[in-house]
DNA sequence: ATCTTAAAATTGACACTGTCAACATTAAGT
DNA sequence: ACTTAATGTTGACAGTGTCAATTTTAAGAT
């Protein structure tokens, strides 16, 4: 621990990226200000440009430390020996949902609009493609081992990414409704709300089936 | 027309909800202010709050209207006779696609998160329900006549929406990347900016087959 | 050990924003 | 013709992003 009354912060740059992903997931994200976050950590309201050129700078910042962690869970997932090609593609797909709930924030930033298209740092713009591109590999070794149907990888990639993504969010913020249509039911939502890991991995193996399998009954 | 000049505006609250769109649109939704929006209309600043309490209920009048479209243009779709509850499914889904590509500003205040979760109407949430229902409900009818499997219909269908919201907007906001990976493959995105309706069935039919048959090689 | 320089932090200012309260105008119903 | 509720207006407060000019201080060169 620094003596905290030192005119130089220190490490001003992490501490407030730390405080705004706090303040983030207590209050929400619009509640983040430049300002406010200079007072919370004690320091004054502008000193925070003097690490972030912007505010959308300091979001791309958290987008960007996002981007690395996964990168990471994921090769972790993938470090063991002997694992099939698919197998690996089902652990990038696990690891995206995985950490998705234990994230919220960061993925959101990752993958939501509130960073702008056309204002993401070149940084964020290469390692958002470095993710993708892992996906797209790890599906092409699937095809020349004739796992994979040889359609388009790259719509493939998507579709795949369109499925993780999409339960992710359900999960996320259970934006799921209509149990009282089928009743009894699980819904998706309260397996995250009893929030054990086996829940969210069966959850993954029943969306697994259908999109490796497909939906429509073989006669 | 009514001539400009009177006190009272006539429909100023349905003036209201198109210059949004109109600013969200070309501008973005960042750029869109409750006084901005009063000034461009030749109202006074807080006119706006006559006919939407909350800069937040304004964003969730549009989200209604488009959950409204949505569904009158989803039974349009499903109007002619004879149709399979397979291909009611699919126009369910190629709908949603359509729906997004055409109206990209409504799309995104419907299934995005600027409008809080916690802050929406009452009668967004029903809309929101009842759009939900209808494609689960498309989902069990094709379960009674055998035609997809007796999976949990709910997770079906939270699959199907994970997929066309994801492609959705992948379409949307091109973040598509890594084209370079896989040369000469083409890419989602171009096929949008070619913009035919052509296209966007293509792309539709490829997910549509992903989703109904799996992606597996079935040696 | 001193001097110089560049980084880090500060205060002041400007133009915005959401939203409330108090007031003015007017259309509609009695 | 009068009352009332709906609609629109102005003033005010607290907050925001961000720039410019300024101070403080740590670190490297002499």
């Amino acid at each position: 621990m620094v003596t905290k009354k030192s005119y130089h912060h220190g490490d001003l740059r992490r501490e407030l990226i730390k405080t705004a992903l706090q303040i983030i997931s207590e209050d929400g994200l619009e509640k983040v200000s430049m300002r406010g976050l200079g007072q919370r950590v004690g320091v004054s309201r502008t000193a925070p440009y003097r690490h972030f050129s912007d505010k959308n700078d300091l979001l791309c910042a958290i987008a960007e430390e996002g981007f690395k962690n996964l990168a990471n869970k994921i090769s972790n997932s993938n470090k063991q020996q002997d694992l099939s090609p698919l197998e690996k593609l089902k652990n990038i797909g696990i690891s995206y949902i995985e950490f998705a709930i234990a994230n919220p924030v960061h993925y959101r930033l990752m993958f939501g609009n509130e960073i702008l298209k056309n204002n993401k740092t070149p940084e964020l713009v290469k390692l958002a493609e470095e993710s993708f591109n892992g996906t797209l590999f790890a599906i092409n070794v699937c095809q020349e081992e004739k796992i994979i149907r040889p359609l388009n990888p790259y719509i493939i990639a998507n579709a795949l990414w369109s499925m993780t993504h999409g339960i992710s969010t359900l999960l996320n913020d259970g934006q799921i409704q209509a149990a009282n249509a089928f009743k009894g039911l699980p819904a998706l939502t309260q397996a995250v709300a009893d929030s054990g890991k086996a829940d969210i991995n069966k959850i993954f193996t029943y969306v697994t089936d259908i999109l490796m399998n497909g939906f429509i009954e073989k006669s």
